[in-house]
RNA sequence: GGCCCGUUCGUCUAGUGGUUAGGACAUCAGGUUUUCAUCCUGAAAGCAGGGGUUCGAUUCCCCUACGGGCUACCA
């Protein structure tokens, strides 16, 4: 292998949405290419005209961007949402090289290592159907591989619709040298002749993608192991040029717990869908790149620049793994707590906009739920019960276990005349008020129970809540009474 | 059916011939605590099975089982 420059791509399908797994795939894409101060360039396959979907670029492209996994070539976006192309590999859009691969195709056929191909999709379907009615191994059974020169014009001159396939060995093997899973190798005879170039004009993957490869000068095809099988084809394609091979690496597949490979009907697989529920860049990308792969043995957390420059192709691994959302919670969780505090607001103050309260309240309502949730959203409802003017006390008791309501009157009297003693500048300091009531109940006599469960019911109203002197730092001296004070009416 | 890939706690994984098989998430139990969450401590939980090779196999080889992928004019 030469010393080249490394070049990495992610090449995804237009077809609606970003799935989770290729998204890790692109992500270990840029980790490759960063590492080696390579580069990571973005290519569409849009062979497949039937299963294009309008915006489906734009949207993939604003993931990335959201996740910080920028190509530094190829297809990208600009902040007015309009597509744009940049590098002297170009085009980067497959749809846009049709000829070249046609080009190709052409050569290939040339080199008698393809042919064109009359057949019909009835003729095919008889075929096929034959082949499983006698147990046979289906697959194109090779009736036009063999004509003759001036047939093939003559037929092409009519006009008539023709795809061109490949011409592969009949006998034989190959060896495919994978980066993950080492040596691999297949018979030439049970590989069906592919067809490259559809009745359309347009190039299956199999010719586009390693003809663009090779154009862009890809080192290092990074797919899933769903394309192991078809690698011979592609070995192929390149040896029949006489072109440098890239690395391949499969890797392995992101799977439902069922095991099967990870599927829209088995939950989110829409790597978007994650973005927009509001887990984070840095968790969902610390997430995904631990799915398969693993730096050392005892860490959980990895920047981005450390799982670049920790990433090591050939230890990825071979099986494939289950996506489950339990770990990725706890890292959204995580990071949501290790971000500063003005990132972290302006993740959460969007879910408090539809209550009415001024901004430094806000800020403490954020800070008191950081611990709370595992999504942004969560915070609208677990806090609801601060932004109310009346609290509904129906549904909890607000006496302790079963003391008396006359004893929960007495507490909660006294409560207030402590809360309004606190000192104006430590008016929002849970640590001081809770060291502060602690003392005064002990002075008392009080239990902590008796005393403080009545308080934190009359200022939530919650079964659950964050502890009182949480609870009256956020409220501030004046609201707190005045719940406790309604408190008292309905006891 | 054929070909190919895979198999360490429930899940993600570390491990590359000699380890009490390690960590994390989840679970459970204690502790802290007015509640819940956090936090702390601890527990339970795994090398798919069978043959080899070897003084010794989770690790190497073979077979079986199981799981998965591919088998399109989709990628």
């Amino acid at each position: 292998m030469l010393e080249r420059r490394f070049r990495v791509r992610a090449a995804p399908s237009p077809t609606g949405y970003m799935h989770i797994g290729n998204l890790r795939t692109y992500i270990y894409d840029y980790f490759l290419a960063k590492q080696n101060s390579g580069d990571f360039l973005l290519r569409i396959e849009d062979t497949d005209k039937s299963r294009f979907v309008e915006g489906a670029v734009e949207n993939l492209c604003n993931s990335l961007k959201q996740l910080g996994i920028e190509p530094n070539e190829g297809v990208w976006i600009d902040d007015d949402n309009k597509i744009f192309q940049r590098g002297d590999h170009g085009p980067y859009i497959q749809s846009e090289r049709k000829h070249i691969h046609q080009q190709y195709a052409k050569q290939l056929v040339e080199m008698g290592k393809a042919y064109y191909c009359f057949c019909t999709a009835e003729r095919l379907d008889e075929v096929r159907k034959m082949q499983e009615l006698t147990k046979r191994p289906t697959g194109y059974d090779g009736h036009c591989r063999d004509l003759s020169a001036e047939e093939v014009q003559k037929r092409l001159e009519a006009g008539e619709s023709h795809v061109i396939r490949l011409k592969l060995p009949k006998e034989g093997s190959v060896t495919i040298n994978d980066a993950i899973r080492g040596e691999v190798g297949f018979e030439w005879k049970l590989i069906d002749d592919q067809v490259i170039i559809k009745s359309d004009g347009m190039a299956t993957y199999h010719l586009a993608a390693m003809a663009d490869d090779h154009d862009m000068e890809i080192t290092h095809v990074i797919r899933g192991e769903e394309w192991l099988s078809s690698t011979p084809k592609h070995i192929f394609i390149y040896e029949s040029f006489g072109w440098e091979l890239p690395i391949f690496a499969h890797l392995p597949l992101i799977l439902n717990p069922d095991k099967s490979k990870l599927s829209k009907r088995q939950g989110d697989v829409a790597a978007e869908d994650y973005l927009k529920k509001g887990y984070l860049p840095q968790a969902l990308i610390n997430f995904l790149a631990l799915l398969g792969w693993n730096p050392t043995a005892d860490r959980e957390i990895y920047t981005k620049q450390e799982l670049i420059d920790l990433f090591d192709l050939t230890k990825v691994n071979k099986a494939g793994a289950v996506f489950q959302i339990d770990k990725l919670n706890w890292l959204n969780n995580h990071y949501l707590r290790e971000m500063d505090n003005q990132s972290y607001f302006d993740l959460i103050l969007p879910h408090l906009s539809s209550y009415n309260a001024d901004l430094k309240f806000k800020q403490r309502v954020a800070l008191l739920f950081r611990e709370r949730i595992i999504l942004p959203s969560e915070i609208t409802e677990q806090s609801a019960f601060l932004f109310v003017d009346k609290l509904d006390y129906s549904n909890i008791s607000i006496t302790w276990k079963d003391r008396s309501k006359d004893e929960a009157r007495e507490r909660l009297t006294a409560a207030i005349g402590w809360i309004e003693q606190i000192d104006d500048s430590k008016e929002h300091d849970a640590k001081h008020i809770e060291e502060y009531i602690k003392n005064l109940i002990q002075a008392q006599g009080w239990g902590n129970g008796d005393t403080l469960w009545p308080l934190r019911v009359s200022l939530s109203a919650q079964e659950k809540s964050p502890s009182p002197f949480e609870l009256i730092a956020v409220l501030g001296k004046k609201q707190s009474t005045a719940r406790i004070r309604q408190a008292l009416e309905t006891l």
